[in-house]
DNA sequence: TCAGTATATTCGAACCTTCGAATATACGCA
DNA sequence: TGCGTATATTCGAAGGTTCGAATATACTGA
C-alpha cells in the first residue's frame, strides 16, 4: 500500500505535473494544445509528463478527432494540492528558506542537521 | 510555489518514508531504535531517509541523551496520507493492477496509452 | 578515560528521471 | 491520396536517488 502511494506521490513530485493537474483541477477539461499554451514548455516534454500522469491513472484522455483532452481522474487529488498549499502558507518563511537555499546553492548540498532539534 | 510542493512530494515519495511518517503520524514522537525496530531495516538507510524527511522540515529531531527522538512537524501531512488512503480504496482494484504491474514485470517498461480512453 | 551504544555521514555502484532532438502516429481536409 | 496539424514515442546524455559498507560522532556509565 505504501508503495502505491509512494508510486502517486513520484508522479506528484514534479513542478510540471503539479502545473498541469492544477490546471486541470481548475479548468475541468482541457486539451493538450491549451496546457501547451499555459505551461509554455517543449510540446514533447509536456506529453511526458502527461504520460507519466496517465501510467499512474491520476488523469484520464479523451480523444476528439485531432485533438486529446485531459481530465483529473479524482479530484480528491485536487483536495490533495490544497492540503499542500495550506501547508506551503503555515510555513511560509521557512519554505521560502528551502526554496532560496534549493536556487543560491543551486549545487551545493543542501542540509539540516539533528543540531536544529531545541534540546 | 510549485517547486516547493514538488520537493514535498519528492521527500513523501518513498515507501520507508511513507511508512516513517505514518508511523510518527500514528505514535506521535519516537525513537530512532523503535523506528528500526519497526522498520526491519538497515540502520544507516533509515537514517538516510530520516535525513531527507528532516532536510524537508518534515519531522523535527529531539535529542535526548544517547537518543533521538522525531515527531512530525505539521499533522496536515498526515492528513495528506489520509486522503490517499481514501483514493487507494476508491480505486482498489485498479491499484492492485497497477502494483502488480509494478511487481511481476520488475524490469520491464511500463505503459498506458492514450487508447484507454474511450472515444 | 575507555568501552559500548545510538545515530549520522560519506562513498561508490546501480538504477531512475528529465530533457530536447528526432521521429512516429493519427486524424481531417483538399 | 497526400499534406498539415496535433500529439505521442524513442533515444541518449546529464544529473538525481537509493542502497549497503565503512566510518564518524555523540553520549553514557564504569
Amino acid at each position: 500500500m505504501r508503495e502505491f502511494k509512494a508510486e502517486i506521490f513520484k508522479a506528484l513530485a514534479h513542478p510540471t505535473r503539479i502545473a498541469i493537474v492544477e490546471l486541470l483541477r481548475d479548468a475541468g477539461e482541457v486539451s493538450v494544445s491549451v496546457l501547451l499554451e499555459r505551461l509554455e514548455l517543449e510540446q514533447a516534454n509536456v506529453s511526458q509528463h502527461l504520460a507519466v500522469l496517465r501510467s499512474k491513472h491520476i488523469v484520464v484522455a479523451r480523444k476528439d478527432g485531432n485533438q486529446v483532452f485531459y481530465t483529473m481522474r479524482d479530484p480528491v487529488l485536487g483536495k490533495v494540492l490544497d492540503l499542500m498549499r495550506q501547508y506551503f502558507h503555515a510555513h511560509l518563511e521557512e519554505s521560502k528558506e528551502l526554496l532560496k537555499g534549493m536556487r543560491t546553492d543551486e549545487r551545493r548540498k543542501k542540509k539540516a542537521s539533528v543540531g536544529d532539534a531545541k534540546p
